[in-house]
DNA sequence: CTGTTGGCATACATCGTTGCAGATCAGGCC
DNA sequence: GGCCTGATCTGCAACGATGTATGCCAACAG
């Protein structure tokens, strides 16, 4: 039913090989052939197969993104910025919703999914490195985000340690001695959650606070999780002068709680997060938090993760980049 | 390089059609045989090569999703139903963004893109009905969201007009009489903007109230141009004690710049958007709008594409349903 | 006139599956 | 025994493109 190329051979009165050699940009194509051969096209509305294509030459130009979920804003952020920056150098990409279970990113890593892919963007939360490891094919293999970090595998890194450190510093700066901590637990030290706990640390440390683990909060990384753990944290009694939040949807869970709550931000409790997402700026007040290079992070996932692809055999060194980040400060804590 | 059925065949001591029975689960094959083979793949790791499939079946089990971009959270929670919709049916969604470019739109519709799905979901917003039905082909396509509305074409329809009128008439009732708009301009009748202002002004024509061009302010559906709206409409002097944000993220701006310019929300003025998006619960003081049902539009959307693709030729009866919307009370506007 | 070169076009095999049309074989029935 | 039925398995030809090898012809050198 669709028109193939054959059917423009016939048209343009040349043989197949030659409406693929003029598709291709075959260097050696009399004008004139090459005119009859577009013409043709035109003519029938031909349009190429990439299904035929890719099974010929075994490339789909397609990516596999696996993240938690799209409804989740620094995701579907990072999603869009992602999906530019393949579209920019010819691919395209197919996301897989995780919804953040270890059987749906063991799928995801395995699944059928991954032949139609070239390489894949992983965002991982629920495995750790050796179930990654285990888990993905031979195929290339990018990850982002590092909740894991592990010297085999390629990943573009967030200076989770340093960024933290720096908001930490930052509200210190303000006058703030009693800082809460949203989103880890007493004692994490690795992935997204360990790391930013051990820069607050560290910037704690460095200004000669003491570090209380009654201000340490441990709860989902969503907006509730921060309404719920702020909640948990007032009726505690514990006494806190900023709450900072190991991402902004907690920071802006916190942010609400703290305002139904009738707490002044900031003069009374400041709030800062961490990821910069859209929704930052425009909250009420907006929100102080740090930029963990997100568009960086996006382009240097992709750029590395076709570097893979298009030399499979070269540069067997793993690589880990870091992105740069920032702190955007804003009135939720001055 | 890739094992293929070939070799399971060749492990299981079988055909390679056989293989591809069991894997298609066929019917009558012995047991022993099946486990044979189901042995063979455990074995050898084999993964059905899907691009080959699609290509012998002219299926690809893939939709398109055409948006503006991810970073919209109305878009991106859409996506991110549509997907789980999509998944549960067998289908995988490919997602394009077109920035809202006519030139981005068209491509989407019409390009090579088109060959690796089975049908489009199309949210458009520059391309008008003429457009797009002279530039879709004739695959499947269900259109979401109706900027556009055409009878030629399948769709499912939010109840702009009747959503529109149900927030407007919680304003009245709440006390309201000067509500301004956003995101409208004054005379606009069609797309969600003209039926959601028209949707106002039935409302307030039933409360008796009369209607102000001046209140009624164009600009983008963004944070940005919500809370650039709001600012304009202070400085001019133009009196009104409530807003009407035509979606919540020109809501969440208008709230936004309404409290940076110490206004009482909702003592002085009231805000309600549209939309419902996850952040509007979450905003302080949090947003009063109506949800639009979108779940409901995912499912329904790709439940009447899935049949489209299914059964092409049945019931050429445009169809176009309309799902069911909800006002959401908040503190905004209580 | 023959041999070589280079531009241009073609034929054929092939990528890994699935649809179609048998082939084979055991059992039941007359 | 011959024939039919139904279960089980197989071979061949596609799907629509591209890589490889090669053919053909004009131009040009010897």
């Amino acid at each position: 039913m669709a028109v193939t190329m054959n059917d423009v051979a016939r048209v343009a009165g040349v043989s197949l090989k030659t409406v693929s050699n003029v598709i291709n940009n075959y260097e050696f194509i009399r004008p004139t052939t090459k005119q009859r051969v577009l013409d043709a096209i035109d003519e029938l509305g031909y349009e190429t197969n990439l299904t035929a294509r890719s099974l010929r030459s075994g490339k789909t130009s397609m990516l596999g993104l696996v993240l938690a979920d799209l409804s989740i804003p620094y995701y579907a952020e990072l999603a869009s910025d992602i999906m530019k920056a393949a579209w920019a150098r010819g691919y395209r990409v197919l996301v897989e919703q995780s919804g953040n279970e270890p059987y749906h990113e063991k799928a995801a890593l395995q699944g059928q999914f991954r032949t139609l892919t070239d390489g894949l963007l992983f965002i991982p939360l629920a495995l750790d490195a050796e179930q990654i490891i285990d888990a993905a094919g031979k195929k290339p293999l990018v990850l982002l985000g590092e909740f894991v970090q592990d010297p085999r595998l390629d990943m573009v890194l967030i200076q989770n340690h340093r960024a933290a450190a720096a908001v930490t510093t930052h509200l210190l700066a303000g006058g703030r001695r009693r800082i809460a901590v949203l989103g880890a637990h007493d004692g994490d030290t690795t992935g997204s959650n360990g790391l930013r706990l051990e820069g607050y640390r560290a910037a704690l440390a460095d200004a000669g606070v003491a570090y209380d683990p009654a201000l340490v909060v441990g709860c989902d990384w969503r907006r509730d999780g921060g309404a719920d753990a702020t909640a948990r944290l007032l009726d505690s009694g514990v006494e806190f002068d900023a709450v900072f939040g190991l991402n902004d949807a907690l920071a802006l869970g916190a942010l609400h709680e703290l305002l139904v709550r009738g707490k002044k931000v900031p003069e009374e409790i400041a709030v800062a997060g961490f990821d910069d997402i859209d929704e930052a700026r425009f909250a009420s007040p907006s929100l102080t938090t740090v930029a963990p290079g997100r568009a960086e992070i996006a382009e240097r996932a992709v750029e590395l993760l076709i570097n893979r692809i298009e030399s499979m055999d070269a540069s067997p060194q793993v690589q880990q980049p870091e992105a740069a980040f920032e702190v955007r400060v804003r009135q939720s804590a001055p």
